[in-house]
DNA sequence: GGATGGCGGTTCGAATTTGAACAACCCCCT
DNA sequence: AGGGGGTTGTTCAAATTCGAACCGCCATCC
């Protein structure tokens, strides 16, 4: 039990943390850097709202508003699918790439300093076998 | 970064499948749950306002939002310290311990089921280490 | 004593999140 | 053709969250 212990404390905290670096540093919500980061990692940076919302962790609704918020500050744009009239993609705009690449270094840094430079080698590779097996298991059961 | 993402990535899944679980068996939500944990390992059952929202995550005023609803509901009362008129003491009911008795088992086996049971034992020994290790160094730093 | 700085908890407004309901649509089957 | 069944994204109200401002009070220093 100390594990889930550890488990629960360290994701609130560390998620807690990044936030507010985030939030600092660049003036993005995690949630909307999540969603700069997989547009920039998508093939032509475009990705169907669904899509989104499942490598995601909110709701459908959240992602429209999230969506839409951005699409405001111009970081993305809306763009309908050709092939299904329902269908939307988000479009990763050029500004959003530029605000990503200018948030990413000390994002990165700081995940780097609170997370990476605090485990063994051993621990890093425990976890993230260990987690990624427990996140692929609540995938394709919830 | 695989640890990174996996991290990640297993910390929202599990959070919100137990959230889920949580809601669905018991009516709780997790941040109530978590005060009666704490509540009910406490001595005498109570606790300053600021111990429980320093062990909790979220901040002060969401603490005094959720020992409001819990007080309506019943599961908590509040009690002003003698010593210090400022001060506020939570204090677990009757019917606070007994929700808390009757939620446990469910989710304690939730939480053996997504995340203990798919650990091998040495990844559950780096996880409470590592991660430990992670929430010692974020609370004493934040 | 009496100011002064800081703490403990609440209140307020704004932002975010959720689930359910909704409207429009695709796919498949007959 | 045409009718279900499931999908897609949005809208809506309600619940929760946060940060900043606030009030009343302790403690300490002059």
């Amino acid at each position: 039990m100390r594990a889930w212990r550890g488990f629960l404390a360290a994701s609130a905290l560390v998620n807690r943390h990044l936030d507010q670096q985030l939030k600092d540093d660049s003036g993005l919500s995690h949630p909307q850097y999540e969603i700069l980061v997989r547009l920039a990692a998508a093939p032509r940076n475009e990705l169907r709202m669904t899509e989104l919302a499942n490598g995601l962790i909110n709701s459908k609704s959240g992602l429209t508003y999230q969506v839409t918020q951005m699409e405001k500050a111009g970081l993305v744009q809306r763009r309908s699918c050709p092939s299904d009239v329902r269908g939307v993609f988000a479009v990763l705009t050029e500004a959003g790439r530029a605000r990503l690449e200018e948030a990413a270094p000390g994002h990165v840094s700081a995940v780097r300093e609170a997370l990476i430079d605090v485990l063994t080698p051993a621990q890093l590779e425990a976890i993230a076998d260990g987690l990624g097996e427990v996140s692929r298991r609540l995938r394709e059961q919830g």
